[in-house]
DNA sequence: CTCTATAAAATCGTATAGGATATAGTATTG
DNA sequence: CAATACTATATCCTATACGATTTTATAGAG
């Protein structure tokens, strides 16, 4: 029986193995997560049990809980006797619902969060929106994947100081599909998104709330648009 | 030693062929979401698999499949070494935020909904808020149950209406987390409801979709102020 | 009596083997 | 050539043993 704890590795995958800190499946679901995210995983093709099993030369156990709370999340479907697949890539009409819904949210909490800001949380806005301008790299892939992160980092902190944490879950859950939308479509997130950003910011330091709810929504907008292509 | 309800045959075929209609992990996770919404498993209360296989009579498998999808879900917390836990109560910070996650979402559908109504469309709204004035049943508790679930297709409907698949999810979704709280506190949906929902409906019937937005607007924000004393 | 330390019990996590069932592909037969 | 039967594969489910950790109980020291 393999023991976890044994630092000996006999077969020397290159896939890794799992450190035990946590519980097993919980590591499983990171690792499979984290596959599902980088299109190890792609969209829609299946995922069997045995597999993981030899990949991550755990037992069956701890996989099928992992399976189960992705199933929960709906980042996999499951298939009575067919097995597990992952997740289809977002429709057309998905991507148009998601973008209705964070124009709903994101603009709203865009004004509130503005009258919570103070000097030290508007600099790390700023230091989230000025990462993105240091074009690190000249791999366009790389490149793109700092730049979407650090996007989802400065929204991401615009909902965290609006206060409102269901509502932050609730978009980054979301995130997750859209992200492996992008990842599919190679869709350049351009830098056309700094100036926008530029002008979220102008108007948080200014402390218009207004100001903040519009340049959110136009900024949405705008993201979405240049997107669209992408189902052409 | 097999579990005896799920043996649903269809007419005796000579062959015999009796198909399980979902997987037993599916219905284990039924059963389970039904005690939580049932308070049969009270917020908070350790779940152990143990006492489910003795329960169900199934083996480890398909209940810890289950949990983890539960998890997944948010009905259900784990803790490594500690075991599984329904998700505790919604706090009052918890509350406040989902009612400013209706308010951003449900008033806006409203106004979206109206365009897409028909007189089909119209009587089943009409139908949905008008069992709920029937007041079936003399027990208190039986009369509250179906005003809330009465109430939650009324909304349901009008987010289907609404035509955006996804947030209707996102909505459904937290409503089974305030389900279980206004079970917890036998806070009563008051009649007040009715009136609102009456509002609401006459909006729609006038093709009037800035009035269903504000009446959608003003009904949530009553709801949230009779629910409110429950915290005190 | 209180606190600490050790031991026992309960619970959870993991590993493994194997039986039952459904799908897919292949071979056989009419 | 078409229809049926069979095999292989994959999945689901069950059962059980054992290891790991937390909780509880108990005993002893201060």
């Amino acid at each position: 029986m393999q023991n976890p704890d044994l630092t000996v590795d006999n077969e020397g995958r290159p896939s890794g193995r799992i450190q035990r800190a946590n519980s097993l499946a919980g590591d499983v679901y990171e690792a499979i997560f984290a596959q599902l995210m980088s299109l190890r995983i792609a969209p829609g093709s299946r995922i069997t049990v045995d597999n993981l099993v030899k990949e991550f030369n755990v037992s069956h156990t701890p996989i099928r809980e992992a399976l189960g709370r992705l199933e929960g999340e709906g980042l996999v479907v499951k298939t009575h006797l067919i097995g597990y697949r992952a997740a289809p890539q977002i429709t057309r009409r998905r991507f148009d619902e998601l973008y209705e819904l964070r124009l709903l949210l994101e603009p709203a909490a865009a004004a509130k969060a503005t009258a919570t800001l103070d000097d030290e949380r508007l600099a790390i806005l700023r230091e989230a929106a000025g990462v993105m301008a240091r074009r690190v790299g000249k791999d366009e892939r790389l490149r793109y994947s700092n730049f979407a992160r650090q996007d989802a980092i400065f929204h991401d902190k615009i909902m965290e100081f609006a206060q409102n944490e269901l509502i932050r879950e609730t978009l980054n859950h979301q995130h997750t599909h859209f992200h492996i939308f992008r990842l599919m479509y190679h869709s350049r997130v351009t830098e056309e998104a700094l100036d926008e950003h530029e002008a979220i910011l102008t108007a948080f330091a200014a402390g218009d709330a207004g100001a903040a709810k519009k340049a959110m929504r136009v900024h949405i907008e705008n993201s979405r648009d240049r997107l669209l292509p992408a189902f052409e």
